[in-house]
DNA sequence: ATTGAAATAAGCATAAC
DNA sequence: GTTATGCTTATTTCAAT
């Protein structure tokens, strides 16, 4: 599906807020309330919009310590093989298989480092873990926390 | 702040649906709609809950790759400044420091593999980076964006 | 201090054009 | 795409626990 300039636009303002409403969004791009709710429904029919969600201070939920675990599997181990095993733990915010010598990455988010180390051992119970490699995150720079900025590409 | 079991029962269902309404969240809790706002107003001005946002798919506004890239620094470069510097890349959806052989994690997003080398340069290009070493994302697993199960640590 | 109920104000959804 | 309209939701007020 093809995105227009005001498609572009409306997703942008509602990655900055979603709870704007349509006539607002609607005033910053020049259309009327009803012509965006019909942009946001195709949208989201689309796919593009998957939904709208809350953005949370994890440490006001108790996760304060995140941390990246590589892991090196046997063989060939299979990514949807290894997505379903991580899938089972909560803590697994993100996991991604990559180039180089590991073959996966994870992002865990725990309540403290005791609690990161309990994440890596249940994963590198699985069969097909060889070994891992972990990173505590020390500061946060920037959130993957979608701002408009990172609505789209930029025109370069 | 302290968050009793009906504020992190409203926090899981903004999570799974910014949009939900208080008539809603409030019927899910037993709770009625005036004292679901005011408990998300509290949540709002005390910080839990930082705003909306809208979940977007990657690849519908063109960023179909993505790559993680680790910095190594000269001497002690401060997190401030690593910060600073990323910061002003959009492509750079994620940073933080980190402990072990680098010093910072970059999780990047871009057009394509071209795009990502040029993003990597321009990183690298920087006063501090003494060298860089990085993993294109091959598939994605588990995705960043929140989800009920990640709205709390489990009880355990 | 926090809640629920009622009343008002605002925004939504759907029509029609 | 816009304008007009009934309907839902948000928000405020107030009494009660």
């Amino acid at each position: 599906m093809e995105l227009d300039a005001l498609d572009r636009a409306i997703v942008g303002a509602l990655v900055e807020d979603a709870r704007s409403t349509y006539a607002e969004i609607g005033h910053q791009i020049g259309l009327s309330a009803p012509a965006v709710k019909r942009r946001v429904d195709r949208l989201l029919s689309s796919g593009a919009i998957t939904g709208f969600t809350a953005r949370v201070e994890p440490s006001a939920l108790g996760w304060t310590t995140e941390a990246y675990v590589e892991l090196f599997c046997r063989g060939k181990t299979s990514p949807a093989e290894i997505g379903l095993a991580v899938a089972r733990l909560p803590e697994v915010i993100s996991a991604c298989t990559i180039t180089g010598e590991a073959d996966a990455l994870l992002h865990i988010r725990a309540k403290d480092v005791r609690h990161v180390e309990q994440v890596i051992e249940r994963v590198a119970a699985e069969a097909f873990v060889v070994r891992t490699k972990s990173a505590i995150v020390l500061s946060r720079l920037i959130d993957d926390t979608p701002h408009a900025a990172n609505a789209a590409p930029r025109a370069d």
